[in-house]
RNA sequence: GGAGAGGUGGCAGAGUGGUUGAAUGCGUCGGUCUCGAAAACCGGUAUAGGGGAAACUCUAUCGAGGGUUCGAAUCCCUCCCUCUCCGCCA
C-alpha cells in the first residue's frame, strides 16, 4: 500500500500518478479527507492521554501517601469516558483508511513508458528468430495428444477444465524443466532454493497485496481460512513479514517452484485451449529483498536470470516493458517476457518480473536496519522484487512447438537431457 | 480429536494492578586501553504514530481483539499460535 504521509504531503504528485494509470483521483480525496479528520481526533486524544497518565500518577503519589484520593479518581473517570468515546471514533476513521488504501496501486517508477493499455506497452527487445518449418506446425494439443504426454480431458475428470495432467514423458519433462532452473537459479544465479507450502492464512495474502483486492481471483478454503497461493510470491514474500533485516544481508534473494493457483474468474472463454489458461500451472518464482537504491538494478539481473533459461533453450522470445495503463496493482516497473508459440503464431506471456519498491514491504513490514557512519541505525523499508522464472505452462507451448519434428515426435533440449535421460519424445 | 503448559525487546529470561518501555544476561554499535587483536571497562542500542526548524516532547505497543479500573505486561472474556503427552495417520 501507498505510505499516507505521502499522500498528506503530496497529493498531487500521487494523483498526477495513478492519473498515468488511468485511476480517478476520487478515492484520493477520499483518503485526505478521512486522514484529516482523523488527525484532529488524534490530537484530541493524545491530549487526554496524556492528562489521564499524569492523573494517574498523582493518585498513585496519593494512595502511596495515604491520602484520600477519591476527587481525582472521580474527575479522572470522566476524562476515561470521553477517550473510549474518541476511539470509537477514531478506529471507525482507521478503518476507512485502510479501506480506501488497499485499493490504490502502486506509483509508477519516473521512466515507465506512459500508456492506456496493453497496446500501448514497449517491445524491449527481441532474442532469437522464427524458425521456419517445412511442414505444418501442430499445436500443443495434438503434440499433447498424439504422443501421449499430456491429458486434458483426464485433468477436467479430476478437478475440472484448466488443471492439466501431465503423463509418461510429459510428466518427465515437466520435472525436468522445473528441476533444471532450479538449478540454475542456485548455482549461477546466486538464489537459495525455498520450497514452501502452497495455502496462506489471510495475513499473508494481505502483506503480499494480493487480498482484499483480488480476493474473487483467489481459491479459498473456507473452513480453514486459507487461500490457495496465486504464486510462490506470496509464501516467499512471508517468510520475512514482520521482521527487520540487516543491511549486510541484502540483497536476500530466494528461488522457489511451487504449484499456483487461480480461479481466473471473469476470464471464461479466453484463451481456454489447453495451457494457454489454466486454473493450476507450476512456476519456479524468483524473489529478491533489497535496499531501495538497489532495487532497479536487481530488477534487470532479474531479467537476465530469467531470460538465460530460455536462450540455454533456444526459445525465441522478447521482453515487453509495461505501459503505466497496463501496469500491475503492486509493481512500479514491469517487464513482460514473452515466447513465440508457432501454433497460435503469437507470443505468449511467460514471465514477469516486478519491482514493487517499498509497496508491499509496507503492508507486510519488512524492513532493514541501516548502520549510518555515526554509529546510528535507521529503520527503512525493503524493497521487493518477484519474477517468474519462470511459469511453465506456456513455456512447455513453446518448447513442444518449436522442438517439434516433422514425424511429430519432439527434441529434448540439450540442456534438459540430463534431466529427462531421454532425447525424443 | 482428547488432556495439559505457555506466548514479554535481535535472542534468552525476570516481572501478578501504580514513575515498568519493561530488571538481568547474551548479542550488537560507539569509545577507552593495545603495535594490532582478545579480555576488561565506559556509554549507546525496540517499533509505529503525532507535535516541533531543531534540541526535544507526547501517544501507543509485553500473541490479537474486547472488558474491569483513576491506572493493566500483570485481573476477566473471546480468538490465534507454539510446545508436551495420548489417539489417529502420510
Amino acid at each position: 500500500m501507498l505510505d499516507i504521509k505521502l499522500i498528506r504531503e503530496n497529493p498531487d504528485y500521487v494523483k498526477q500518478k495513478l492519473k498515468t494509470r488511468g485511476e480517478d483521483e476520487a478515492a484520493i480525496h477520499r483518503i485526505e479527507k478521512i486522514d484529516s479528520d482523523r488527525l484532529e481526533i488524534l490530537h484530541k486524544i493524545e491530549k487526554l492521554k496524556e492528562l489521564r497518565n499524569k492523573a494517574s500518577d498523582d493518585i498513585a503519589v496519593m494512595k502511596k501517601n495515604k491520602l484520600d484520593a477519591s476527587d481525582a479518581i472521580a474527575q479522572t473517570r470522566i476524562l476515561g469516558d470521553e477517550i473510549k468515546e474518541l476511539d470509537s471514533q477514531i478506529k471507525k476513521l482507521e478503518t476507512e483508511l485502510e479501506q480506501e488504501l488497499y485499493f490504490i496501486p502502486a506509483l509508477p517508477a519516473e521512466n515507465v513508458p506512459l500508456g492506456k493499455d496493453a497496446t500501448e506497452n514497449v517491445e524491449v527487445r527481441v532474442w532469437g528468430e522464427k524458425k521456419s518449418f517445412d511442414f505444418k506446425v501442430k499445436d500443443h494439443l495434438e503434440l499433447g495428444k498424439s504422443l501421449d504426454i499430456l491429458d486434458f480431458e483426464r485433468g477436467t475428470k479430476i478437478t475440472g477444465s484448466g488443471f492439466p495432467l501431465y503423463k509418461g514423458k510429459g510428466a518427465t519433462l515437466e520435472r525436468a524443466l522445473i528441476n533444471y532452473m532450479l538449478d540454475n537459479h542456485i548455482s549461477n544465479n546466486g538464489y537459495t532454493e525455498v520450497l514452501t507450502p502452497v495455502l496462506a492464512n489471510r495475513a499473508s495474502m494481505e502483506a503480499a497485496e494480493k487480498v482484499p483486492k483480488f480476493e474473487d481471483d483467489m481459491y479459498y478454503i473456507e473452513k480453514d481460512g486459507l487461500f490457495a497461493i496465486p504464486t510462490a510470491e506470496v509464501s516467499i514474500l512471508n517468510i520475512h513479514r514482520d521482521e527487520i533485516l540487516k543491511d549486510e544481508d541484502l540483497p536476500i534473494k530466494y528461488c522457489g517452484f511451487t504449484n499456483c493457483f487461480r480461479r481466473e474468474a471473469g476470464s471464461y472463454g479466453k484463451d481456454t485451449k489447453g495451457f494457454l489458461r489454466v486454473h493450476q500451472f507450476n512456476k519456479v518464482e524468483l524473489i529478491n529483498f533489497c535496499k531501495p537504491e538497489e532495487s532497479y538494478n536487481e530488477m534487470e539481473k532479474m531479467l537476465k536470470d530469467a531470460t538465460g533459461i530460455l536462450e540455454s533453450l533456444g526459445i525465441h522470445y522478447r521482453i515487453i516493458e509495461l505501459c503505466t495503463g497496463d501496469l500491475g496493482f503492486s509493481a512500479s516497473k514491469c517487464y513482460d517476457i514473452e515466447v513465440w508459440s508457432y501454433a497460435e503464431d503469437k507470443w505468449l506471456e511467460a514471465s514477469s518480473v516486478s519491482n514493487c519498491t517499498d509497496f508491499q514491504s509496507r503492508r507486510a513490514k519488512i524492513r532493514f536496519k541501516r548502520h549510518g557512519g555515526d554509529g546510528k541505525q535507521k529503520t527503512e523499508l525493503v524493497h521487493i522484487l518477484n519474477g517468474s522464472g519462470l511459469a511453465t505452462s506456456r513455456l512447455m507451448v513453446a518448447l513442444l512447438e518449436s522442438y517439434q519434428t516433422n514425424d511429430g515426435h519432439i527434441t529434448v533440449p540439450e540442456v534438459l537431457r540430463k534431466y529427462t535421460n531421454f532425447e525424443r519424445i
